[in-house]
DNA sequence: TCTGGGGTCCTAGGACCC
DNA sequence: TCTGGGGTCCTAGGACCC
């Protein structure tokens, strides 16, 4: 229902590409529902509980970022930038008016505000890709044209401002990477049309970093060489780029020169799931190691439970200070849903880390499938073997994932 | 600024198969 | 005694995105 007559990456040159992403969503979906924090500086932390120091900051308002708050800040050193209202009521050397308000991540609210958001969206256009939870990739070009997509735009932006009441920020233009740039170019409340044969030119003078697919790591390397802005990478060697980043270096080429062949397509089933948690501060406690990763074997377990997913594949993420990354692995001969598999999987592959110091934990279940064919195999199997078919095959994999080389098993 | 949480894609090497 | 080429699967790590 609803495709498009085009089929998917066959012909992009008329695509008419829409995204809409919503400002500070999280620090404006808490001033929806609390008025009194409208026109106040709020920082959303993640990870962080009232009245606590730790977590990061999620989102920060506008007013927040004046102080110097930013995403992924420590809440520390927000606070140090930013006190907490209360605080600042209680102590005669800081001032209210420079003081925030400072609340936790509450997902399921901020989910079902963008479920609200979702359905204007879907009401006008047909082809539709969520990102993420506040941003989405619209193709239009069913829906309207050149001479009238700015209008468009706006009829979106003004639904979602006077039915949901959050502002948002549009951007237009024939291919996502540039609809995606455009949209962030005038935030908040923005709305940047780029037209056809417009792009390289709206690309040219913007920082090399605001690319999408250039992250810092990249941005350095690219500066490195002398190629500061969207421009120089669009007049760089593609051969030099190849070098030093193969495929993702002709891709950030491609996208500086304003070409992008994707179309929109909605999103597919997710291709892992996870969960992941920092101590408060480094801990080679093997209790509370033990116990965390308990924690989110069963957090993982009971979301793919949740959503009818086998996986084949269970991994952990050990980061050790000062942030080392380390993952191990092991995949089992066939697709699951057990969580005392996950545990203990999760506790065996973590042995080689006993005594460390560890900063954060992670649990990963991947190689998912979706099919509810594995799970009435699963069931046909129960009737034959008379008991429980999630313990028979629990089993089965605890005996084979013990076992090297995989392969040896059918 | 010593760093949250949930994802994606790409690369590279090793094992194994034909 | 020496050894080609192609393909797949698995693990680990890196970079990026929001």
């Amino acid at each position: 229902m609803g495709r498009p007559s085009r089929l998917p990456g066959t012909d992009v040159d008329d695509q008419l590409v829409c995204h809409v992403d919503i400002d500070c969503f999280y620090a404006a979906c808490e001033r929806l529902r609390e008025p009194a924090l409208r026109g106040q500086p709020v920082v959303v932390g993640m990870g962080y509980e009232p009245g606590d120091t730790i977590g990061a900051v999620a989102t920060a308002s506008y007013e927040a970022r004046e102080y110097g708050v930013e995403s992924a800040q420590a809440i520390s050193t927000a606070l140090e930038r930013l006190p907490r209202k209360h605080t600042a009521a209680k102590r005669d050397d800081l001032d209210v008016a420079e003081a925030a308000f400072y609340r936790p991540v509450d997902m399921e609210y901020y989910e079902s505000v963008a479920a609200d958001i979702k359905a204007i969206l879907d009401e006008r256009a047909t082809v539709l890709r969520e990102v993420s939870i506040d941003e989405a990739y619209l193709d239009v070009s069913e829906e309207t044209d050149w001479e009238s997509v700015e209008g468009f735009a706006r009829a979106v932006k003004a639904a979602i401002s006077e039915e949901v009441g959050l502002t948002a920020s549009v951007g237009v233009a024939p291919t996502m990477s540039a609809a995606k740039v455009a949209s962030d170019h005038d935030k908040p409340d923005g709305l940047v049309v780029v037209r056809p044969g417009d792009v390289a030119g709206f690309f040219a003078p913007l920082d090399v970093e605001s690319v999408h697919g250039v992250g810092p790591v990249t941005a350095d390397r690219l500066r490195e060489a002398g190629i500061e802005t969207a421009g120089d990478l669009a007049n760089a060697d593609p051969a030099d780029l190849d070098d030093w980043f193969g495929e993702r270096g002709r891709r950030i080429y491609r996208f500086a020169r304003g070409e992008d062949e994707r179309s929109v397509e909605p999103r597919g089933q997710p291709k892992s799931l996870s969960r992941e948690s920092a101590f408060a501060g480094p801990t080679d406690d093997p209790d509370r190691q033990h116990d965390r990763l308990q924690t989110l074997s069963r957090a993982v377990a009971t979301r793919a439970g949740s959503r009818d997913v086998l996986y084949q594949t269970i991994s952990i993420k050990v980061v050790t200070p000062p942030y080392d990354v380390q993952t191990r692995a092991r995949s089992l001969p066939g697709p699951v849903a057990d969580e005392r598999l996950v545990e203990e999987v999760a506790t065996e592959l973590f042995e080689e880390f006993q005594g460390s110091r560890v900063r954060k934990l992670g649990v990963r279940v991947a190689n998912l499938s979706f099919t509810g064919e594995s799970q009435s195999k699963l069931g046909e199997w129960a009737d034959t073997n008379d008991g429980d078919p999630t313990d028979n095959t629990a089993a089965e994999c605890r005996r084979s994932s013990r076992q090297r080389p995989l392969t040896d098993f059918e």
